[in-house]
DNA sequence: ATACTTTCTCAAGTCAACTTGAGATCAAGG
DNA sequence: CCTTGATCTCAAGTTGACTTGAGAAAGTAT
């Protein structure tokens, strides 16, 4: 184990985050996080590397892709290692991102208490899916409550398991 | 295009919910959706089977997983078409999942409140990455509220970009 | 110097949820 | 019957976020 040195190694960042160094790897190699070289070669980090790793795991918890948390990082200083204030800028953007998503859920729960009314869940009529963030364009009405269930025509035979 | 049957063909079922043809075959063998058979072996569908297919469309957009989503789907019963009740019951679980989902992010959003004063992000303080539904098991304290960030040592080469 | 662990580089595999493509067949209007 | 468009099967490809494996080199304790 590397005795004294204000580098990391990949294995302590990945015992230090919780995750494993073929992760801690591969977000180096993704340019998400900075690693340093020693001078056989082995991949060495700062300490605020950590942090972004962490940033990295805490961001995929709230559900956000790599390619959107890429985008949060990139707001950080490349020159010098983050400030408390850098970071607290970021966690701030996060609160505002729960905010929204617990909106929207907030939303799709009233908008169900009126689909458990009516029973429908039909995807053209249904509030859920016909949200205000997206909007499906579909054809002439379907009915889904109930028509005529009756008029059986064409014989089948059940579809072979598998 | 058919006429006049209470069957739906692939493409009928796509277009009433706004997936492609393939998704909907993909549902279909994976046991998710139930498809009969036209005499030449064309799939053929009951109307209930779109309304289980809105079920999945909408379930996706809440979060779940197809394997979650055929857990619902298998409380449905196979031997008879849903009705209202059924999937009122359904709904229900719906609303159940979206009020947990909220309840969460809830909880997050109060323990980053916390992690904006103080800062830190770090995977082992965080109370937002440990919380209540999974505590990694990490070693002895990480310090990120800047310990020593001085004795540099050995030497580095920045990483060749790539 | 020896032994042992860690890390390295690639390449390839995994999983979910589908999509794409090839070549053949089905279905329906004229 | 013929043509056109919809479907069929089966295999393989796609994307995201990694993991796994092989074989070699680095790093550290004794």
């Amino acid at each position: 184990m590397p005795r004294k040195s204000p580098f990391l190694t990949i294995g302590e960042v990945a015992a230090r985050t919780g995750l494993a160094v073929s992760a801690i790897r591969y977000y180096a190699d993704e340019g998400l996080i900075t690693a340093l070289r020693s001078e056989g070669g082995n991949r060495r980090f700062t300490r605020s590397e950590i942090r972004k790793v962490s940033f990295i795991a805490i961001s995929q918890r709230l559900g956000f892709s790599l390619a959107e948390i890429r985008g949060q990082l990139d707001r950080l200083p490349g020159d010098r290692p983050p400030t408390k204030a850098d970071w607290a800028r970021i966690s701030t953007g996060f609160r505002d991102a729960i905010d929204e998503r617990m909106a929207q859920l907030e939303r799709l729960r009233d908008r169900l208490d009126g689909c458990i009314g009516c029973g429908c869940l039909s995807l053209d009529t249904c509030a859920i899916y016909n949200g205000d963030d997206k909007a499906a364009a579909l054809g002439p009405g379907a009915n889904w409550v109930e028509k005529r269930e009756s008029d059986l025509g064409r014989p089948v035979r059940p579809q072979p398991a598998g």
